[in-house]
RNA sequence: GGGCAGGUAGCUCAGUCGGUAGAGCAGUUGGCUUUUAACCAAUUGGUCCUGGGUUCGAAUCCCAGCCUGCCCA
């Protein structure tokens, strides 16, 4: 199949057409012309041939890009011989096309271009995926994305919209007058969160770094600078376990509001994710459809969304929880068939009840608030009672979709919080941040938002690895 | 890391009890001047994931490995 196609290639060459050519100049991309679409247009449109019915004198094919496709109809009485001969004998499915012509509607009412001249932009040597199921095999979806999204309009779908969903996250933001801003992610320490980092190595300077973890230490600098309302969206790096809710790099937004407090940024989260949903879904039920397209779960982010302390998430669980030995927590776990490890502290143990009896439970949203202390280093503690912190974790579709502080800008108590959890590794301690804080960080509201897992939310997605186009796998070898 | 499922033509998939490797689409050839999964006829195409083993004979049975997915840790 390969050879035939050389030998196609070489042929537009003898006839003098460029199999790779340039420069193309359009007046509408495919999708374009089919929203703006008036019949008796000169157009000029370009994208990849991804059907053709070739009914002898006459033949219909399709041109489309990411956007959408138009119908071109190539009718051998209206154009030269030899630019019919080219794309009957010459033009495969998957070959990229220029083609001018004027807009009409068909018998059957497709708005079509009816072809006057065409352009080869570029020969394809191998051929399109099944036209009809497209490339299902996920090996080859997540390792040759470009088939799966030329093939599959539900991949292109998704893509679409995360990149619409990242646009209007900024736009958003951009209108309560945030700023973004872009911090290291090769850094010293790796702070911020309790992950594994990966690490590398930089040469000139003899020095190893760590892929970021999260940008958080760095945000809070440029609060102590003046950046008052500040936040940034990329990529985070943890070196763990690769599963459907985890790649090791996943995209992350974080924000900072000083004056602020965990409430003020629960509002906002609340307030953008309807938001999202209402632009992008047109609806604030969600429905999450299997293979065959039934509803296996509806998601209702109607406000306001429910706000319940941990302490009485868990007296759900157990009403007396909180009055039991940890030695009895510890029997309640066997009891109610949560895992625990015997090294576990009991905050932990704690921790893991509230994973596997509530968190994954919990489709609709629900902001966990005032978590136990040890569990957040780095947020302000509840004045009233100093065991909690005033946080929220936000949990949606069984997953924590956002966490979001009162941001703790106590320097001596942040240097207390970091050492009991540092332990011994106290070359963990990034010194520089708690330099920072020392110049006095306003007090400020923060929050980070999951925008793979947000994404999964909003198109139903099951894996992670549906909304990252280039997941991470391993090498073939 | 453990358990389960899968890997067959470019793609989507069948393959019975261990007995010559199959279909649809794509491709090729021919036909067809309004189709849209166009249609009709003919036809090409295989490292059956890899390496061992059992057997007269292995896509099929056994062992090891690789890759992918799901579940668990």
């Amino acid at each position: 199949m390969l050879a035939i196609r050389r030998s196609k290639l070489e042929k537009l060459k003898e006839l003098g057409h460029e199999p790779f050519g340039g420069r193309y100049d359009t007046t509408h991309s495919p999708g374009g012309l089919q929203e703006a679409f008036a019949e008796g247009l000169s157009v000029r449109v370009a994208g990849r041939v991804s059907a053709r019915r070739d009914m002898g004198k006459t033949l219909f094919f399709d041109v489309s890009d990411i956007g959408g496709r138009m119908q071109c109809f190539l009718n051998a009485k209206n154009v030269p011989e030899e630019v019919f001969a080219l794309f009957r004998d010459l033009i495969d499915l998957g070959d990229w096309l220029g083609v001018e012509g004027e807009t009409f509607i068909t018998k059957t009412g497709e708005p079509s271009i009816k072809v006057t001249a065409l352009t080869v932009l570029s020969k394809a040597l191998r051929p399109m995926p099944d036209k009809w199921h497209g490339v299902s095999d996920r090996e080859i979806k997540y390792r040759q994305r470009y088939l799966d999204l030329m093939s599959n309009a539900r991949s292109r779908e998704v893509f679409l919209m995360r990149s619409r969903v990242l646009s209007e996250i900024r736009r958003y933001l951009g209108n309560l007058d945030y700023l973004e801003v872009e911090t290291p992610m090769l850094q010293g320490v790796a702070g911020g969160a309790a992950a594994r980092p990966f690490e590398t190595f930089h040469n000139a300077l003899g020095q190893p770094f760590y892929l970021r973890i999260a940008p958080e230490l760095y945000l809070k600098r440029l609060l102590v600078g003046g950046f008052t309302k500040v936040f940034e969206l990329n990529r985070n790096f943890r070196n763990e376990g690769i599963s459907r809710r985890h790649n090791p790099e996943f995209t992350m937004l974080e924000a900072y509001q000083a004056y602020g407090d965990f409430e003020v940024m629960a509002d906002m989260v609340e307030d953008l994710i309807c938001h999202l949903a209402e632009t992008f879904c047109g609806t604030l039920k969600i429905e999450h459809k299997d293979e065959e397209g039934l509803v296996v779960r509806t998601i209702d982010l109607s406000r306001p969304w429910r706000r319940t302390p941990y302490r009485e998430l868990l007296q759900q669980v157990d009403p007396q929880w909180w009055e039991h030995t940890p030695e009895k927590r510890r029997e309640r776990c066997a009891e109610l068939g949560v895992e625990i490890s015997p090294g576990m502290e009991d905050y932990e143990v704690t921790q893991q009840v509230f994973e596997k009896k509530i968190e994954e439970k919990t489709f609709d949203p629900c902001f966990v608030t005032h978590v136990p202390t040890e569990l957040v280093p780095l947020a302000k503690q509840n004045r009233a009672d100093g065991r909690v912190v005033d946080v929220y974790e936000l949990i949606i579709n069984g997953v924590e979709i956002s966490p979001g502080y009162s941001e703790l800008n106590d320097p001596n108590v942040q240097r207390s919080r970091l050492m009991h959890q540092a332990g011994e590794e106290t070359q963990n301690i990034d010194e520089e941040f708690l330099l920072a804080l020392e110049h006095g960080m306003p007090p400020a509201g923060g929050i980070g938002i999951g925008i793979d897992r947000l994404v999964m939310l909003l198109t139903g997605s099951e894996s992670i690895r549906d909304v990252v186009l280039f997941p991470q796998l391993k090498n073939r070898e």
